[in-house]
DNA sequence: TTTTACATTTTTGAATGCAAAATTATCGAT
DNA sequence: ATCGATAATTTTGCATTCAAAAATGTAAAA
């Protein structure tokens, strides 16, 4: 197994929170699970306390990293800034036809949402953002922008909703399409910020913080 | 050694340009110099190889990563990003002490441009970059900032430069510190990335693309 | 002389081994 | 029984080792 392949197969198992944050990760047991020895182990498990997945405790071993309500404030901040810029930048340069595919792809989430189907409805929604940062045609900027969201995935995307915060959000995209279509930089990157800022707020106001025992579900109401 | 210092410190070694962009890293040599093993050696690589300062080639080991034009444009463009959302912050944030402090560094500069020492005023500008960015109160960009400057820093800060630029270079640094005091947000955002978009094309003028045998050297005109 | 096949050496990537540190278990004193 | 000290165990971090891959060198054939 190569090596980015074992980082890949670990960060998706702490964003899947099969490890919860703040637990030990446990190294022999994933030895055994990868067939890798600790050497391989050990330095993906550097990359992924780079990343700031993890938590590198001197001679403590290793723990899935816990955010704090203020990383959850800063890391949407961040997150903020990369996608008004994203959006700024693709507006100059995204293709009719990839316009099209984002439109195709707001008309499914627009459905899921009619349908109630919030693990639908997000996935559509993250590969929408997604699809936005890779129209910036930057991939610095969409490696750091997958960088900053992993950390706050499970915030972004593991959050009760309320109907109405629900139905606000879609007016949102519907601008947030609107913008892209018009390719009105300043304005996409301007709804992009305060769509963000929305989520964010709902995210803590739910009390995200990952303290103990806070066993986050996807659920409505 | 801790490893965050032995990744800090081969992190200096290639920012110092020690090791060439491009040039294969001597593992062998770098365990003798830092006196550790391989092991925790590589660990520190492949950290670096996600911060996108070293190259690795599956069984060909470790290279110095060189950056090409289109790098140094997308590099440039995410710093914009970044540096537009700290200005924002930090005009909400900064203190009146913190403000005084970036007021006595540029003065600082201004005094190294018209005594014509390139190599102070680069330090006491980056310094000033960095006191906008810490003054946004979010750690988080601030790693990421770190992060993107570090692998742009060559081209940043040692490319030639015309005494006209130079001088156009500090009339911006006072706009930004006048936005600063005002604690204009959208003023300093917009001045930081026209800022970094001049000193960006600056560097793509220069020819700065790193392939083989382009031996930069700090100079003026 | 140039090229190609083969052997040798070096380097890489990962498993194992080992000492130091931390954790857990055990036992005696209160 | 509870607390604290000490011993046993586990875990960590790193050096070393080993197999596989790549690079280098050598020699024979064109």
């Amino acid at each position: 197994m190569l090596h980015e392949e074992v980082v890949g197969r670990i960060r998706a198992i702490l964003l899947d929170g099969e490890i919860t944050p703040g637990a030990r990760i446990p190294e022999r047991e994933l030895c055994d699970r990868l067939q890798i020895s600790r050497t391989p182990l050990r330095e993906a498990l550097k990359v992924l306390a780079a990343e700031g997945l993890v938590q590198l405790l001197p001679h403590r071993g290793s723990r899935a990293a816990k955010l704090t309500d203020k990383d959850v404030r800063d890391l949407f901040e961040v997150c903020q800034g990369l996608e008004a810029l994203a959006g700024e930048l693709a507006c100059e340069r995204i293709t009719d036809a990839e316009i099209d595919a984002i439109a195709a792809a707001h008309a499914d989430m627009v459905r899921h949402h009619r349908e109630g189907d919030l693990i639908q409805y997000y996935r559509g929604n993250r590969a929408i953002h997604e699809a936005i940062v890779t129209a910036a045609g930057n991939p610095a900027l969409v490696a750091l922008y997958a960088s900053v969201t992993a950390r706050i995935r499970r915030a972004r995307y593991v959050t009760p909703m309320t109907p109405q915060r629900w139905a606000f959000a879609v007016k949102e995209h519907e601008a947030i399409l609107n913008a892209l279509q018009r390719r009105d930089g300043a304005g996409l990157s301007h709804i992009l910020r305060a769509h963000l800022r929305h989520k964010r707020e709902e995210v803590l106001q739910a009390g995200f913080a990952e303290t103990e025992g806070n066993d986050l579900a996807l659920r409505i109401a």
